[in-house]
DNA sequence: TTTTATCTATCTAACGTTAGATAGATATTT
DNA sequence: AAATATCTATCTAACGTTAGATAGATAAAA
């Protein structure tokens, strides 16, 4: 079923974005989702598997929301910030990629491959959008930032204010 | 013995810095000082309090190296960019409070509590040099945001081009 | 009937934590 | 000064729990 899956893919994401890789579990997926760990690791074997997918769907429906964004008119620039500020709102948590960028040593290959790309390819679509790169890489680095400083003291507004500066 | 004691602060700093509060274990600790695991227990109680005393450790040490080189008549913003890069071209690695601050929700109220106060301080500190309290929200969020872009492009210029705009 | 998805039940390994014992240093009492 | 008591730091061993993972039965769907 296509739905379990996605469940599944949702409690990791949710529980990643809070815990990290090592704080969370599938008994606690399983939990959520609301069936035994066992069928967790039917749809990904490993827990490193699961982990790469969840990074990969994150990553490809960040990327789809900028260029919707950006398609819709907006500056490039602005459409990372409404993504990133979106994310923040809507769910309370930080980043699935800063949240494993932050522990990359512990990461298995895959997974830091997959971490990696979502940094790879919005550094690449800020530059698409005109900026150079060391440019890219600083507003890409400010978002993520700003993300997880608006975490740790529970502010949302400090987004806000630490990413004004791009207005 | 203090040794033991910093010894254990030491293993604890680096392994949160790589893997995260729950990356990090009693046993792993004990392996890399050379002691049992229940001797660690003996020093520091419970997981939580030995995370919250590195973090107290690691802010006090981080505010200290910034007030020298301030006293050494450093500009404020960038004493602080000095000591996030060397913290990162040293240990090539996180800064700890940005990387328990990630995963914030899986962390004891003491532990995040001590990390608060490395934002915090930071905080007042770049006010104190004269910066408003968004711009100096805006200075510490983007430090941490190069640090992590960085440790995950395993690229540590990335920090130099991503806070060159400081200089 | 084969494939797909879930279950039950289990395994090994590791987790944080604690109990009980001990050797050696330090302090107190006789 | 000697004897007694306490403290410090460590050990071995085990506690109950949870981790990721797997084999095999069962049910549902194609």
């Amino acid at each position: 079923m296509t739905d379990t899956i996605n469940a599944i893919l949702d409690s990791a994401e949710r529980r990643i974005r809070g815990a990290g890789y090592s704080g969370f579990s599938f008994r606690d997926v399983a939990a959520d989702v609301g069936v035994k760990s066992s069928s967790v690791h039917y749809h990904f074997p490993a827990k490193e598997k699961l982990a790469a997918a969840v990074a990969r769907r994150y990553t490809d429906r960040f990327i789809q929301a900028v260029d919707a964004e950006v398609g819709g008119g907006a500056e490039v620039v602005q459409a990372w910030r409404d993504v990133f500020k979106t994310a923040l709102l809507r769910d309370g948590r930080m980043c699935l990629c800063g949240a494993l960028a932050a522990t990359s040593h512990e990461l298995a290959d895959k997974v830091r491959a997959e971490v990696k790309r979502f940094f790879e390819l919005g550094i690449e679509k800020l530059q698409d959008g005109g900026l150079d790169r060391a440019s890219a890489i600083r507003v890409l680095s400010a978002l993520e930032g700003a993300m997880l400083t608006a975490n740790i003291l529970d502010d949302q507004s400090v987004f806000e204010s630490s990413t004004a500066v791009f207005v």
